[in-house]
DNA sequence: ACGCGGCCGGTAAGCGCTTACCGGCACCGA
DNA sequence: TCGGTGCCGGTAAGCGCTTACCGGCCGCGT
């Protein structure tokens, strides 16, 4: 048999495996891929050998012989900040992109790919040569929100398919994202209709991030088809994070400037610390001031009270985007230049809504 | 320039960006790599050229040719289960795993490699096709808990540099996992000599995970030592799930047994599972019935009461790992058989201390 | 009994890179 | 002025696969 320590040898390859089996090389291939049907000697006589060797085909052999990787890159965000000057890791982040991850790699395994991942810091000012990297060893690209300049992926995307989640569409890229207006619309109506709240704020997210203007628009238009005027502006302007959410409210505190009726975070994140720093001031919620998410991110029920949150369908997402992906691979032509899938409201406690409790673990994101 | 369906056409090679710097792939190449400094002149030329024309190398051609693909495996567990007929899917699950691919990624990334991911279902009974394909796409695997058996792990390892997670050193494979003993006899000591508790169960986890095993035995030594008995057995059996340990929970409840004046469950999940099942029963904690976790998941602290668990570096796991694996494929001789990584106490509200609140997002898991 | 069509399976030509090897040229010392 | 010495950079040989192409052999029909 082979001793323990071979993997400090040379490593196998199909002519080892051609020479133990007597047969050629490019029978071994063929039994290997299942193409030519083969005769049934042959193939067991090469199986056998295959098994016995512990042969492993090399990856890259394959894929520059023909031209199929099967993997696809996925680039994501990785936030890390300084924040007060203590080191602060925001791993609540983990879920909304490992959420998306986890339905691109599901949908990936069922055509046999794999997912390149790498992540993009946020200093990381030249993020180009790393992403032409992953572009290299893979078929194609799914780039998460902010991750790369529009310029960068019109450029990228000229020489390889790229699907971006939560951006813009470009003449080259296909975008993938949730219906932010139509969930902003149904959450804020249900609370400045439903509830009848009086005043509302929005604590906003990156400026720059198309979701972010997605759904402030939205607030903007309910909240004048109401007739009221929304609290917006410099003070209210967060970052995506719970620590962000956490300063706007500190700040406003400090300042004994006033608090509305209700507050509509961004996304679940900010209305984290928003929740939190409300608490430590002995403001309750919903009671005193009612708190809305974005996103649905799995925590958000295990919050006091539960968060009411827009739902985006997040595992869905990225299987979406693996799927438009994969047809621009196949080559079955490019797809509509954006597919927008629905978004729900998710009502809990924070908005003042009495509802019965759920086990947290009994939901599902597909 | 170039037209904008490039992609479409053949992809660009050396050949392409050496005939348009009118140089040979040879001094391409170099540039490239930056070996044999080339004329600066040259240099800049090439440059030009692969800026116009938006080249990116083939990983595959160049991982063929100087057989280092820069990637590394990872394979993880999915865990998702029919549940009381109700698909549930275990979200919460992402952050422990997730945690340390992000570990795995930010110490891959200081070397240029990337994560080549995957991850094996439940249902899986034949993930060894599957765990070879990603071999013969990476340089080395790390391996999670729970994705191939032993003797799967001895046959892979042979054939390439594998690391596991939380399991089992084998004569060609390093383990990296923390310590659980010292963690679990802190924190039953916490319980049983601080707080003085005369009662307390185990609630266990998977009886396979070496994870569990040794946290089982832990716990048991330190309650012998204290002179009462630990309550254990097979209706204190969970699965390393919310579900699970809510399950149990319930059981007891239905049938009217006492419960123990401290609950130690095998992992912060199931702790989640048993604080909410008992709180859905008027059971408080900790003033009824103190529960600890195990792992600290990022959720512990949103819990209410936060959390008291025992710290694993799961960030620093996967950063391990990924050390160790890249010793092994550098070749740096094999390094110990075993990695193991000090865990610590935390304390927090649900074992019954007081302790001031810290916002849930100032924490580092590094 | 011989010729022809099919089926197997072997031979060899790439896939796009890296790099050993070597030839050419410029510059130096004698 | 001529030979020696480097330095650049071109040529070509792989890396381990897939697959087009083709030769051999078996079995059929006439």
């Amino acid at each position: 048999m082979d001793t323990p320590d071979d993997h400090l040898t040379r490593p196998l390859t199909i002519y080892d495996v051609a020479a133990r089996a007597g047969v050629s090389i490019a029978s071994v291939s063929r039994v290997l891929n299942g193409r030519n049907s083969p005769r049934p000697e042959t193939k067991e006589r090469v199986m056998a050998a295959v098994r016995e060797l512990g042969f492993v085909p090399d990856g890259a052999a394959r894929a520059l012989s023909n031209r199929l990787k099967e993997v696809v890159g996925v680039v994501f965000r990785r936030t890390s900040e300084i924040l007060d000057d203590a080191f602060s890791d925001e791993d609540e982040s983990l879920l909304f992109a490992d959420v998306i991850n986890r339905g691109v790699e599901v949908e990936a395994r069922n055509r046999g790919f794999d997912l390149l991942m790498s992540s993009v810091d946020v200093y990381d000012h030249s993020p180009h040569g790393r992403i032409s990297s992953i572009a290299g060893k893979s078929d194609g690209l799914i780039l998460h929100d902010q991750v790369l300049s529009p310029v960068g992926i019109v450029r990228i995307a000229q020489r390889t398919p790229v699907v971006t989640l939560a951006g813009t569409p470009t003449p080259s890229s296909v975008n993938v994202r949730s219906d932010n207006a139509a969930g902003m619309r149904e959450l804020t109506r249900h609370l400045l209709v439903d509830h009848g709240y009086p005043t509302v704020a929005y604590l906003a997210g990156h400026a720059d991030s198309p979701d972010n203007v997605a759904r402030a628009e939205a607030f903007e238009l309910v909240v004048a088809e109401v007739g009221i005027e929304g609290w917006t502006g410099e003070i209210w302007r967060g970052n995506y994070m719970a620590s962000g959410g956490a300063k706007v409210i500190k700040d406003i505190l400090a300042r004994s400037l006033p608090l509305p009726r209700a507050i509509v975070c961004a996304n679940d994140q900010t209305a984290i610390g928003v929740m939190y720093t409300l608490a430590q001031h002995g403001v309750r919620v919903p009671e005193d001031v009612a708190v809305t998410g974005f996103d649905d991110i799995p925590v958000a029920r295990h919050l006091h009270p539960q968060l009411t949150t827009v739902r985006q369908p997040i595992h869905k997402l990225g299987a979406t985007a693996f799927d438009v992906l994969y047809s621009m691979i196949s080559g079955e032509g490019r797809p509509e230049p954006e597919v927008v899938l629905p978004t729900s409201l998710v009502v809990r406690g924070s908005c003042g809504c009495q509802v019965e409790s759920v086990p947290p673990w009994e939901v599902s994101y597909r």
